[in-house]
DNA sequence: TCAAAAGTGTTAAATATACACCCATGT
DNA sequence: ACATGGGTGTATATTTAACACTTTTGA
């Protein structure tokens, strides 16, 4: 499941060889894209990595012999290093015009490539779309084969994005609204040991609106998943709020 | 929007000219296939066609120009006849085993034609599953371009399916549990006027369990989006039910 | 000592649940 | 007339909401 052949050749291969060979490794049309989120000083961010002066999500394509979710697995460890975060499909982005023909056409010329319309990277592309969940202290980010910029946004706040690239985002935030009231989620945006201020801030954030306290925190307990620690978290600014972590499963 | 020429096309396309040039009309390695459910004798049915002895789901391949949900809404009318049905796509199977080679090689062998593994159609298919909510009294249906034969089936006793389909209907299913609670979409499974009782059948039978009768007229009620008839239900074996209708958007 | 953050409690309102009662209709 | 399906009401339990009270702690 780790790293194959394929994979690890491709982790070699310069920006020359994945444009001249990609069609032979990667399904065509095919894409997958990541709106990986973090939480930090109160706010959502999304990890975008820079592409010609605008910013896109980070992404990648799928090879011939690999599932669509560990190409989405692969992708997501190239840029963060993590090995098992939470990552679900959510939407699937396939309108007919959706390629980058002429994004890559200025960034080829920029970095002294050959392009050509041919090139099978200005296919028209279906895109799956994903969201995860990260602890952002944990992740390391590194660039994709296009660009070794990257940077944390806020999700409310984007910059010049590429393509349908924003609307992904938009698209992300109303789904993971959704799903963070049906399901227990939101712990993978902390560390292992998290406080119950910490995790209102982060339900606040996604839904957009403030929280009662109160009704917050017996809500949380009521759900039975959460075990309290003997100590507090110790470098508070003020009273120290108890540190909880998910349950362990007993089967 | 409607039937572009590439589409007549394949409408009078016959299978010998669909399995040698559908390489050049389709994307490759993408598939459609949608989870047409309607409501009939208190259960909640699926329309599946017949291939080679097994059954499958209504499916269909995206044409290179055209949006992933184009071809949805293409693929659903030509198999019902419905113009504008209730239609979303609830999830990807994109593993890399994916593909109908043994199932393709045995029909062809059946009707004549000539089987090649290098087919297009033995490709790998990432497919984009759908589920349709349909009035199965309006429903036409039409076999697909591999199969006259078709039928519906209750959702919870298939008949034996090929490939994954089993899989992706039960997936199915568990959305539409999930998306039902949260939203109101049971009005398309039936016609324009319908009773409570009807619909309350219909709750019941995608969750899977009885509702009380008094809580669920009252929450059908509150949530302001039915509208009462001032006549009630006519061809009614005992007590007429009212009837409603959903309400016009008020803009 | 005091303001702010964190934890808990108390009460009222809103919803959900269970079930009882009544009406209409075909047998 | 009576069994059955359909419509409505009522009492109770549960959940949600609003807010008050208390504790802890750094400034």
């Amino acid at each position: 499941m780790w790293r194959n052949d394929t994979n690890y050749y491709l982790c070699l291969m310069d920006i020359t060889q994945f444009l001249k060979d990609g069609a032979s490794f990667f399904l065509p049309n095919i894409s997958v894209d990541i709106v990986i989120l973090g939480f930090k000083d109160g706010e959502l961010k999304v990890l975008l990595q820079e592409f010609d002066g605008k910013w896109c999500l980070p992404g990648g394509y799928v090879f011939k012999e690999e599932a669509v979710n560990d190409a989405a697995v692969r992708v997501l460890e190239e840029r963060t290093g993590l090995q098992q975060p939470f990552l679900r499909l959510f939407q699937v982005f396939g309108d007919s015009n959706r390629s980058f023909t002429e994004e890559f056409k200025g960034l080829m010329k920029k970095i002294g490539q050959d392009w050509d319309s041919d090139l099978w990277i200005n296919q028209r592309f279906v895109t799956m779309a994903h969201y995860a969940l990260v602890n952002i202290e944990e992740v390391k980010p590194t660039g994709g084969i296009f660009s070794m910029h990257y940077d944390w946004f806020e999700v409310d706040s984007l910059p010049d994005m590429l393509m349908d690239h924003a609307e992904i985002i938009t698209v992300s935030k109303s789904q993971l609204r959704r799903d963070i009231t049906l399901e227990h989620i939101s712990f993978n945006l902390l560390p292992e040991e998290f406080t119950m201020p910490e995790l209102q801030r982060i339900h606040e954030a996604i839904l957009g609106r403030k929280l009662e306290r109160s009704r917050f925190q017996k809500k949380m307990l009521s759900l039975d998943v959460l075990e309290r620690l003997p100590k507090p978290k110790e470098d508070a600014p003020r009273r120290k709020p108890f540190l909880y972590k998910v349950k362990e499963e007993n089967p």
